[in-house]
RNA sequence: GGGCCCGUGGCUUAGCCAGGAUAUAGCGCCGGCCUUCUAAGCCGGACGUCUCGGGUUCGAAUCCCGACGGGUCCGCCA
């Protein structure tokens, strides 16, 4: 409905532009404290016509001409400012497209599931293909892994309800030297089996570093594996995968705890088997873009002022080479590719992206985030400095336990372990995606279990609030008069709901995650704001039906942002 | 040394790309509100040279240049 109301208000005013002579390409319309939106375009006019902005506004604001039912309901004039303001019709449309819609839930609509998603057509906007996590499978998801999963996941999500097709990819690296080394240390140590399987991996690899480290005449060992692997040999491909394999069980297991699925693991291997990486090289060949130095091949990027290997001399293909041969087989999938990458990756991202343009293959959107470090430093899987997910995961949900008992002792072992649950995977994920992605973090225990700061929780609490009046409700289907709803809590909590779609389609377009976080606590915010000023069930009964359609609308729209933050909706903690 | 990112109250953080009306919110601090739909809530208050210095502009947290501080990358690793 937002979108809508944006989109009048860009006809109006570009039609009294029109009239009173002041053409602009430039309407600086804006989100403003003033007004529902607000227009400074006399800044603009003003400097370039000579003349005082404030009367300009006023001889603009005078041409305009708001139709009959318009969503705009009035348009005013502060100073240099045009302010509109949203109109009844705004207000009950924006209901009726909540309620309405609610019929579509469940029903698996893949076109504009949801809450007024009344982007573009209805139809499906195309399909994109998001990669992320792909941690290299030789040891269990860290603290700093699952910022990828989470902005991942949630991108996955915004893309959605947005209205795409989305697969959801996880690229596993079963052949580089990270994992010629773990097949080496499961040959050389004792693997344990009681442990989480990814975790068994960690310790092996760790110590086989340790020793290559100590001892380099073993590296060659590693060097052996590698040019096996690379021509197909059996026992090494098997060796390889079984490796990988235990690693992603376990790796698997964590992200299902978070919530974060996966539609397809494709593995690095396929597309030395397949031949692609071969036809991908020979391809740069013929197109003269490489260059053998000292029997390697290279692409030269002088304009970024580093040189990509594609082959080395000893023949075996590159983590870059058969990204490539990845990339595009992605791009003749889809009509979108996106990336989300650890900011290590920039420079061998945009010289993977160099390659793939002078190729005339679509190029990826990558979506780059900082680091996550620990107090005393960066976090290495290799040297065996890192905290992992499951242990965060599980102390959250220990440290949850105790503030669900604290506020609600009389439940059930079993309630409160469920809620426990959900607001503790809830407050990672939050606490995660509520950052913007370009912030490096440092990870420390006291604030990631202190659940006075945590954001989830504030937001799920709204949900089960509205759940408690619904339920009290009774829920009888009797026909609401809006217009009872004058109240300016009221008024607020409705103008925040018919944001939603607006909200997810600009995540959508310019994949930023974490402004849906921003707009889930706005949310919860206007409607406890409502909770406080407005008593629904003790309201006079026409009042009442009003009031118990728009928390019906509150707690859809709060369960849809709470579903795109891939956070659960408990109807009661 | 070069590239990229970040620098906003004591701490964390939004806004910056598309410059405009009193700079966002949380934690912490001070003070109110549970005989009323779950107080994981609501309301009020204190706390800011938006790192610093120039520049562009009627107007700069936002754009440009230069410092400074922090992160990160610069492998025939991934």
């Amino acid at each position: 409905m937002f979108l809508k109301f944006k989109h009048a208000v860009e006809s109006v005013l570009e039609k009294a532009l029109d009239s009173t002579g002041y053409p602009t390409d430039n309407l600086r319309i804006e989100e403003s404290a003033h007004a529902d939106l607000a227009s400074s375009v006399s800044f603009g006019l003003a400097s370039q016509y000579r003349e005082n902005p404030a009367v300009i506004a006023k001889k603009i604001a005078d041409a305009i001409m708001i139709p009959a039912d318009s969503l705009i309901g009035k348009v005013d004039v502060s100073g240099p400012y045009i302010n509109f303001s949203a109109s009844k019709q705004f207000l009950e449309g924006a209901v009726h497209a909540i309620l309405g819609e609610k019929e579509f839930h469940g029903a698996d609509n893949k076109t504009s599931a949801g809450t007024g998603t009344e982007t573009e057509t209805g139809s499906a906007r195309g399909k994109v293909i998001i990669e992320h996590t792909s941690a290299n499978p030789n040891g269990p998801l860290h603290v700093g892994h699952i910022r990828n999963s989470v902005i991942g996941d949630t991108l996955s999500r915004v893309l959605k309800k947005a209205g795409y097709e989305v697969e959801i990819q996880y690229y596993v690296n079963d052949m580089g030297r990270q994992i010629a080394i773990v097949a080496w240390a499961l040959d050389r140590f004792e693997f344990d089996r009681q442990k989480k399987s990814d975790h068994a991996i960690a310790d092996v690899y760790i110590r086989a570093n340790l020793e290559l480290g100590e001892d380099p005449d073993l590296v060659g060992e590693i060097d052996a594996l590698m040019q096996r692997i690379e021509t197909g040999d059996e026992e090494m491909v098997t060796r390889f995968s079984d490796a990988t394999d235990l690693a992603i069980a376990g790796i698997t297991s964590t992200l299902e705890r978070m919530n974060v699925h996966h539609d397809l693991f494709v593995h690095e291997s396929e597309f030395v088997r397949s031949g692609e990486v071969n036809n991908f090289v020979q391809e740069l060949v013929e197109r003269g873009l490489v260059e053998t130095v000292d029997g390697a091949l290279m692409v030269p990027m002088p304009e970024l002022g580093k040189d990509l290997v594609i082959r080395r001399s000893d023949q075996t293909s590159l983590y870059v080479t058969r990204d490539l041969a990845y990339h595009r087989r992605k791009a003749e999938a889809c009509d979108r590719v996106i990336d989300v990458l650890g900011a290590d990756h920039k420079l061998i991202s945009s010289q993977l992206c160099h390659v793939l343009s002078a190729c005339g293959i679509q190029e990826p959107e990558i979506v780059i985030f900082e680091f996550v470090s620990l107090p005393e430093g960066s976090m290495s899987t290799r040297a065996g400095k890192f905290i992992t997910t499951d242990e965060l995961l599980d102390q959250i949900e220990k440290q949850a336990f105790l503030e669900v008992t604290k506020r609600r002792p009389n439940e059930s072992e079993d309630f409160r372990n469920r809620v426990a649950t959900e607001v503790g995977i809830g407050a990672v994920r939050y606490d995660i995606v509520k950052v913007s992605p370009e912030k490096a973090t440092t990870f420390d225990w006291k604030s990631a279990l202190d659940f006075d700061k945590l954001g989830a929780p504030f937001i799920q609490y709204s949900h089960a609030r509205a759940c408690s009046i619904l339920e009290k409700a009774d829920h009888a289907n009797e026909s609401i008069d809006l217009a009872l709803l004058t109240g300016d809590a009221e008024i607020a909590l409705i103008k925040e709901l018919a944001r939603f779609e607006y909200v997810i389609d600009s995540a959508a377009r310019e994949l930023k995650p974490h402004v849906i976080a921003i707009y889930a606590r706005e949310l919860a915010e206007a409607f406890n704001q409502f909770y406080r000023l407005m008593p629904v069930l003790s309201a006079p009964r026409d009042l009442r039906n009003a009031r118990v359609g728009l928390v019906e609308c509150a707690r859809i729209v709060l369960a849809d942002v709470l579903d795109v933050l891939g956070i659960a909706a408990p109807e009661s903690m």
